[in-house]
Order: C-alpha cells, then sequence, then structure tokens
DNA sequence: CCAATCGTCAACCATATGGTTGACGTTTCT
DNA sequence: AGAAACGTCAACCATATGGTTGACGATTGG
C-alpha cells in the first residue's frame, strides 16, 4: 500500500464525526439524509466528509433516482492493519533487542 | 479510547514521515541526531513531528546530557486497531445483513 | 405544474499543518 | 576556555481543514 493512500486513509479516520459515519454504516447501507439525521452538521459538511471518506476507498456510493445510497466498502482497512500490525511486530523486535541495547550502551 | 486520543493517533499516522519515524524506531531506540539522518528535514521540523507522536502515546523520549533517545511506546497501537477491528466487525454483519436489506429494498 | 428535497458548487472564515529560518540556553568535546 | 552540537522557542509562510451560507440544476411528490 502506498504512502499517499495510507496519508488519506488514516486521515480519513483522524475525525470523529467521520468514525461516527462509518459506525452507522457499520449498521448497515444508508440514504444520505438518513445519516444526516444522525450527524449534527449541515449537509454540505456532511458531503465533504463523504468524499473524504470516499477517497479514501472506505465507503462507496449509489445513485438512486434523487438520493445516494452509502454503504461500507468491501475490506478497506487491511492496509491500515496491516501497517499497525507491522509497527507492533517492531515492537516485539524491539523488546527483543532491548537487552543487547542496554548491555551495549555504556 | 476517547475520541481526541482517537484523532490524536490516527492524525499522528496520517502522514509519511511520521511513519518513517516509527519504522525507523522499531528496528530499535535511537538518539535524535540518528534518526535526523535518516529523515530529510530541519530539526525542528523533526521536533515538530516526534511531538506530535510523542502526544499520540506513540513514543517516548529519555534524556540522557545532551542528547535524547526515542524509542517506541509499549503496544500504543491497540486502541487503533480495535476500532479498525470494530468496524471491520461492522462490514461482516453488513455482508450478512445485505441478503435482508436486498429483499426489503423495492 | 409547482413546491420541496437532494446533492453539489462556490465563496468565505478561523484555525491547523508542515515547513522554513534565526536565536538561545545547555551540554559536550578539544 | 571556547567552539560546536543538541533541543527548543518564536516568527513567518503557504496550504489544508472543517465549518458556515447562498445558489442552482435535477428529481420527486402533492
Amino acid at each position: 500500500m502506498n504512502a499517499q493512500t495510507l496519508d488519506r486513509t488514516f486521515n480519513a479516520l483522524a475525525n470523529h464525526q467521520r468514525r461516527e459515519i462509518l459506525r452507522h454504516l457499520a449498521d448497515g447501507p444508508l440514504p444520505t439524509p438518513a445519516l444526516g439525521q444522525r450527524i449534527p452538521v449541515s449537509k454540505q459538511a456532511l458531503n465533504k466528509h463523504i468524499v473524504i471518506l470516499e477517497d479514501a476507498g472506505l465507503l462507496e456510493r449509489t445513485k438512486s433516482g434523487r438520493v445516494k445510497y452509502l454503504r461500507l466498502t468491501s475490506a478497506p482497512l487491511d492496509g491500515p492493519r496491516e501497517w499497525i500490525d507491522v509497527v507492533c511486530r517492531g515492537w516485539e523486535t524491539n523488546l527483543d533487542r532491548l537487552g543487547q541495547i542496554l548491555e551495549e550502551l555504556p
């Protein structure tokens, strides 16, 4: 997963309102207006959040007449999770090396 | 894990340079100047990134004379990873409900 | 047909971000 | 003692962010 995509994904997740949107969609797809009733911002601001989440590949929109339906994208968070796992593994090897490092220090 | 902490953590991860810092520290603790040789920015900019990572609880600093040593914090990413798991579980139930929802739609 | 709704575009605003440079106290090295 | 390095503070700058309001075409329902 390239750096720009990780930037977009983590950045999309770095906002409470956007995480709330994902939480609501985790209960099932929603038309935008129904989501708007649960997120207390203007429709324009809501739309901005949706675009950010869509650009990050976290959700998808389907146009149906006047409204657009929102649903979570299939397995979009594998990239960030893998990355987090890498850091955690790094931390474990960090622990393994801690003994050596402490001995090598003056 | 509260919303503000998640904001800080995901935001700290939403930057390539900061992820690079974590990657380098995953190989073991480093004094700041050694890290600076690997990250091509001014020492002031590097310090800003380090503070952001520290505020997010992702790394810790130990002063030793003139330099400060950096090391990854113990298991700091459990919060974000749990949250990602929640969304993924939500997506799975999403799949389970997809059949019902498709039948209920006009 | 006409009014209301939905989504989006544009403008605007306050604040945050990521970077720079310069200065300065503290610590180390020769 | 004096020079160099480390970390941090402050100022500055361009750009991004998250929110608002107003307008406007497309779609829907009475």
